[in-house]
DNA sequence: TGCCGTGATCTGTGATCACACTTAGGCTGG
DNA sequence: CCAGCCTAAGTGTGATCACAGATCACGGCA
């Protein structure tokens, strides 16, 4: 919280600030705003692994009240995305390696189930959205400035599109609750480190993951996105930042 | 919320209510115990699909203000547990047929899984508890007069020794997870129509499975949970209590 | 100089109040 | 007798206050 400002740029929210009556159909609360900032700035790093949180200074940095605060921390708590200390204290967790191998270990099973779905699954329009976000994240590490942010952005909608041609909604939600406790540490990592990009592991297995969807191979779809999470996960246990 | 009491038996907490100071290590919140009991009742059938909750009504049954009911109601809605309507309504979610075929999908393979790994990676102390499991469950289903209550405990406990047996504790949530979403139909279910018990099907698939986890067969225990599952599943199609 | 005690400050948690909104029931006017 | 409005009760959401406990820095004693 020290570093960034949840603000969406050029939106300044204040407390009583409902005039119009939203337009929408569904009625977006104030505390599932903060929810959505908090989680776009875990998954994408913005919050480092061991940071401290402070409902106070959330609220006022989203300039909501605490209770807004309390609801969204309380949900990220809940989904292990962020942790109570006994001390009282809100943090983000610190993954021990252990903890990360078994994260790890789930993600391979999970997502590459749906990737193996999505194969079965994926229909032609998707599979172009996929391709085109395969074709931003190779265009962005083969860059000769690549541009982290862009880079791993690219390359998170390149596999949530896959998640999403599964076709099941229950999974991608269960995913995304993965990505939220893991999504520090790696975008940390990738941070400090970002020849990792450059070293193309990610782009071969992302290349034999679309060519697999466009084949319906499902078999070849799930080896390609587990080879993906293993590389990528034996990079970070490489870099050695994980508590012991 | 109409037709069960959430206290625990003889239990009867009142707002001011932390003479000593809760013993154990961990805190725990009046949320969280809001939070578990509501839980319980939706894991157990004790909320049917479509009964509406209220926030003062749960607080004032559980004899605490309506914050914690606000906490554990959020978490609960933010799980796919308690839905909230366009009306501000709080309910529990009644479950298409479309949704409850992706989420036994979902199930068949996640769960399937976790028992693979559990076939691995159990021991002699745990394979023990999920035998006492299986005979609870046998036992109960072959009993003259059948308790519901204690047969489908047995068969969730025997479930959750089986996926804790992995020793993979983040898909252990993700399981309850998807439990709490499929409990209140489930539940409602099998109370409705108990001669599914006595047919058998679910004790066949029970002691494939415990014999696959004893030989350490995880192909075997995958497919054993996956036609447990499935029957179950299919079962309650047959029912046609699910929305269209 | 080093260490312990102590108070100010900050933490999350719980309770209470205020408000916009929905909904159901009763009353009035036809 | 029926249809219409319209009030009153009930809903979740947001804000504010109160409080116990932890943390940390400062100051005084040894």
């Amino acid at each position: 919280m020290e570093r960034r400002d949840l603000h969406a740029p050029g939106r300044e929210p204040r407390a009583g600030d409902r005039p119009e009556p939203e337009g929408g159909l569904a009625r977006i609360t104030l505390g599932t705003q903060v929810y959505d900032a908090l989680r776009d700035l875990l998954i994408a790093g913005g919050l480092a692994p061991g940071e401290r949180l402070s409902l106070r200074t959330v609220a006022e940095r989203l300039g909501t009240s605490m209770m807004p605060a309390r609801e969204a921390v309380s949900r990220l708590v809940a989904d292990e995305a962020l942790e109570v200390l006994p001390n009282r204290a809100v943090r983000v967790p610190v993954i021990t390696l252990d903890k990360f191998r078994e994260l790890t270990r789930v993600r391979i099973a999970v997502e590459g189930f749906a990737a193996a779905e999505a194969a079965r699954a994926v229909g032609p329009g998707a599979l172009a959205a996929i391709q085109a976000h395969d074709a931003a994240f190779r265009h962005e590490v083969r860059s000769p400035e690549p541009d982290l942010e862009r880079a791993m952005r690219a390359n998170r909608d390149l596999h949530f599109a896959v998640y999403e041609a599964a076709g099941l909604p229950s999974l991608v939600a269960i995913i995304e609750g993965l990505w939220l406790r893991i999504g520090p540490v790696l975008n940390l990592d990738m941070r400090s480190s970002p020849r990792r990009l450059a070293e193309g592991g990610a782009q071969a297995h992302h290349a034999a993951l679309v060519a697999a969807l466009a084949a319906g191979d499902a078999e070849g779809a799930r080896a390609a996105l587990s080879a993906d999470i293993a590389g990528s996960a034996a990079f970070i246990e490489t870099t050695g930042r994980l508590a012991p």
